[in-house]
DNA sequence: CGAAGGCTTGACCGTCGTCAAATCGCGTGG
DNA sequence: CCACGCGATTTGACGACGGTCAAGCCTTCG
């Protein structure tokens, strides 16, 4: 759990986050009508977490690295509405709602980082929004290279080589695209030579470029 | 600020709640890059959300009725990163932050409130995207009936026949098309007999039969 | 009463989904 | 260690859905 939480309130609150867990690759963490608990914080590796409607169409609507909490949803109604599922072996702090809300009451911090939280999810939904709503396919996979490019860059990995570790099936799921639209728009900005691919290995993002086709000059 | 708030903690609460606020069809309760200052409850009439990208793209995120808070994203960075207008004259109860996070510690139920209110967020935002993400246009237009629908009759309202005071525009940036393919849809409904349409009146929904297009059975 | 904005409808075209086949890569079991 | 098999990925052909451009009508408001 990063930042901002100063270390005497960390310490109270330690008993309450020291619950860990171990999520192997595969395995979910939560299932939609689940009973809401917990909350997660992810400690290592990566989540896909996704809505599945009454029809059976499965959505994914985020993936969630080292540092994201999941499972804010449940707030609302005591029921999750979504399952996380690990993309590879994982660790979790698990903090169960009860304690959390006594422990909110004492702590500040810990109450303004939930808030926080739950806002960034209000906000980083609104933009998908947008990216689902008004975006050409180019600019959707710009858009999630981008986002994981900066993403990676805040945990001090490369922000221009990484590895993927969702298959095209759920990037195009993300950005609502087919599996093969998703594979021919690589193939695409391989050959224009914004980028480079083989697989999941991702190298050399032109970043410029890749806003530059968010921004509708290409 | 419907249900669930036992009286006397409401009557603690009411000098911060009593702010009031007319807001004219067409105003701005808030933009993009204002501080976040306060919360609001709509009390009356009806507002759109919307987020403006770097390319000028402007997508419409919500509309919001009487009893639904607006404003909850702001608790991120401190900045609201949507903006809020008026489709019709509208009242709103101003909350500035400040007293809630004072209030919020002495009342329970106005914390579980506003939890249960973000995690509704992105519960709504969540359907959003499997809206936005794997329907179809015909899809899409049954959803947004149907949630129009539920949420008129929880108020109180009919749910089969409506007025919409969102223009075709605004619809399509909602759910991911254009104002052109929102009116041929509209008018494909009525020949199938699912709809009657008149300008933004809209009567006799057949809930059924949308629900069935959504299921994909049609 | 006129103008401006909202709505509808048509024609045409591009993007992306669908179906299909071939290749690649990884993990498992012999 | 190698062979096999399954899932993931790539690529192609084709067609449909929905976007774009354009014209005309309706309604509302000043």
């Amino acid at each position: 759990m990063p930042s901002g939480i100063p270390d005497e309130a960390m310490a109270r609150f330690e008993p309450v986050v020291y619950l860990r867990r171990r999520v192997p690759r595969g395995e979910r963490l939560f299932s939609t009508n689940d009973r809401f608990i917990s909350i997660y914080a992810v400690r290592s590796g990566l989540f896909k977490t996704s809505v599945n409607d009454a029809a059976g169409r499965d959505q994914v609507t985020g993936f969630h690295m080292a540092g994201d909490l999941l499972g804010l949803e449940g707030f609302s109604s005591g029921t999750c509405f979504c399952s996380a599922i690990a993309l590879e072996d994982s660790y979790v702090c698990v903090m169960p709602v009860a304690s959390i809300d006594a422990a909110a009451l004492l702590i500040p911090a810990l109450r303004r980082r939930i808030h926080v939280a739950m806002a960034g999810e209000i906000a980083s939904s609104h933009r998908m929004q947008v990216v689902l709503g008004s975006m050409s396919g180019e600019q959707r996979l710009a858009s999630f290279l981008l986002d994981m490019s900066r993403r990676f860059l805040r945990r001090g990995y490369s922000g221009s080589s990484f590895t993927l570790r969702m298959t095209r099936a759920e990037i195009g799921s993300y950005i609502g695209l087919t599996l093969e639209t998703v594979s021919r728009l690589f193939s695409a900005f391989q050959r224009k030579g914004m980028i480079e691919v083989r697989q999941k290995q991702v190298c050399n993002l032109d970043l410029a470029r890749l806003e530059a086709v968010i921004a509708g000059e290409a």
